[in-house]
DNA sequence: TTTCAGTCTGTGCACGTTCACAGAACCTTC
DNA sequence: GAAGGTTCTGTGAACGTGCACAGACTGAAA
């Protein structure tokens, strides 16, 4: 039994192949004794318009795919990640298009990622935590358009994105440690070439000025681990430090885990914030105070820039919105 | 600047069509001259195939959809989705598919997915944590193939699935507490209509037969708040509790935090057993013994079930993985 | 009546591929 | 040299849709 078309829909409302097309593409031009015959021959068929013919001719596929450049070793859990895919989805959808994920951890997944996109199998790409330097964005130039989630490192001018305002996170933290009358405030950043990890830096910096000397800064790569290596270097560097913001929630519980180790009470010794607002912040003990990212909105701002470009817009501006300081036992 | 069609490559090469075509698809009978001179021109004109023209002829799509079944609002953090995202993007990448992602949260969501699966828009789908009695798996039954990662409820015998034991995770949770001699041994389950939240129950009771009484369980939501209440509720109603298995490790972080609040000291105390050896086991204090399920290899076999069945396999027989105890400070 | 604009409809063609088929070229064997 | 099998190649016909175009019908204005 094979699957009804358009010309099947066509026979049963008793018109043309062009008149149901018309409709199904929301043309106007369509009699309305016209139009509920073919809704009704549609929904007595089942039709469903086969994609694969429409996009021959349209040159358009319908569908958007997603670049994931993580590592394949680092599986670590982003909510990032399923906010914004689950945001895609449904904004897509809504438009009758679909996401395709692909992966481009080494060079040859990104040079399935540049076939796939070149031979035209999207209409859009959307890039996802692309680290700074990445020669594979140069390779999309040509192609369909491009946004970023999060903004691409050294090529903020090249690619269009939506991102939290990070710089301004470091701030909020900083600035919050400061009210409290913290004097030794160190920092345990994120890798120095992601934009969390050079922008929560800067917002540090900004607040601190000359006192944010390199004694109190300790770089991490995001793990649990890592933090807990950082706060260990810190604390045998500068022993007298009375607060620490942790780029990372999940860096942050190792920070305390090192703390804890070395006799420090917290917050009462030393105040610790973290950044994301992940699961892990509530988990720890002492609750981490930390810095909300708004990432329903950076994925919707993402999404809407993308099709905003896929409409035909020659430019869009990138969108930057703001975090939000929220206060737990930990600081 | 049009892109290059399988004609531009048989007219550089010198050859036809027909001849491009089948070594395109892997076919013999192409003889070496042509093949180097068709891999010469594809290679100048930067071809690629048409997947909308191809799929116009050949009924299929190349593309596997993934279906994920969670309510919109339970945006947790689920580790089991971005293992086996990208491990179904490596492994489809790997025949030159590509994975297409969906929601199911509502009825129109589903109605959604049905549609684009029944319009013959993918070659196979991908059940993701989908809940007991989804009535939407029915109207799956007459399209493509169709498997599950992780149980389905009730409908073990209609969809093929690949799945960690939980049952078995349950077990040797529970027996290493009995081998520690502890006597009054609680559960925290997840909800009662996921496999999750059933099996691991299961394996708690196959060990200690009657003495699992109702007083000893409580029910929680997977979230980390109805940890904690399952937990008070348990120190309610049992207070000589000495040891607790709870369902997830995010659920056993809420339990910690009310066994703190009611003063009780673990493990020596209330030993805690989680579930998953997510990060949170790693981020509470103490850190968690946990059960780890093999989340790869489950994803893996999963794929694998639905490869097998699109390449035309009549029936295939669901995997059950083994699961692993993790020792650490909670237990 | 004629003219014209507006509304609605049907038809042929193109999109880029695969597949079945026919046939050419070559080798082996009688 | 005829017969028969491989191996290789080119050709026409689909696949299901959107779009440009031509034309039919309406009603209003001249």
């Amino acid at each position: 039994m094979k699957r009804p078309t358009i010309h099947d829909v066509a026979a049963a409302a008793g018109v043309s192949r062009g008149t149901v097309s018309r409709l199904l593409n929301g043309d106007k031009y369509v009699s309305p004794a016209a139009r509920v015959a073919i809704e009704r021959a549609i929904s007595e068929t089942g039709y469903v318009v086969n994609r694969a013919a429409r996009s021959l001719v349209t040159q358009r596929t319908g569908s958007v795919v997603m670049v994931l450049s993580e590592p394949h070793e680092k599986l670590f859990e982003d909510p990032n990640y399923s906010t914004t895919i689950r945001v895609a989805i449904r904004m897509l959808a809504e438009r009758d298009m679909s996401l395709v994920m692909m992966l481009a951890g080494d060079e040859g997944d990104r040079e399935r990622v540049v076939r796939y996109v070149r031979g035209g199998h999207a209409d859009g790409v959307l890039l996802m935590s692309t680290h700074a330097g990445d020669p594979f964005i140069d390779a999309l130039q040509s192609g369909p358009p491009a946004v970023s989630c999060g903004a691409v490192i050294g090529r903020e001018s090249v690619i269009p994105y939506a991102a939290a305002d990070e710089r301004l996170g470091g701030r909020q933290m900083t600035e919050y440690f400061v009210g409290q009358g913290r004097r030794r405030i160190a920092m345990i950043t994120g890798p120095m070439d992601t934009p969390g990890g050079i922008q929560r830096l800067e917002g540090f910096a900004d607040v601190l000025g000359r006192k944010a000397t390199k004694k109190l800064i300790a770089h991490g790569d995001w793990t649990q681990a890592s933090g807990e290596r950082a706060m260990s270097e810190l604390l045998a560097r500068t022993p007298d430090i009375d607060a620490v913001f942790v780029a990372s929630d999940l860096m942050a519980a190792g920070a305390l885990a090192a703390l804890r180790a070395a006799g420090r009470r917290v917050p009462e010794d030393v105040a610790v914030g973290g950044f994301d607002d992940s699961s892990v912040a509530l988990s720890t003990h002492p609750p981490l105070t930390t810095i909300r990212q708004p990432l329903a909105e950076v994925a919707q701002a993402t999404v809407r820039l993308l099709l905003t470009l896929i409409d035909g817009a020659e430019h869009v501006d990138p969108v930057i919105l703001p975090t939000e300081l929220v206060i737990r036992a930990s600081a």
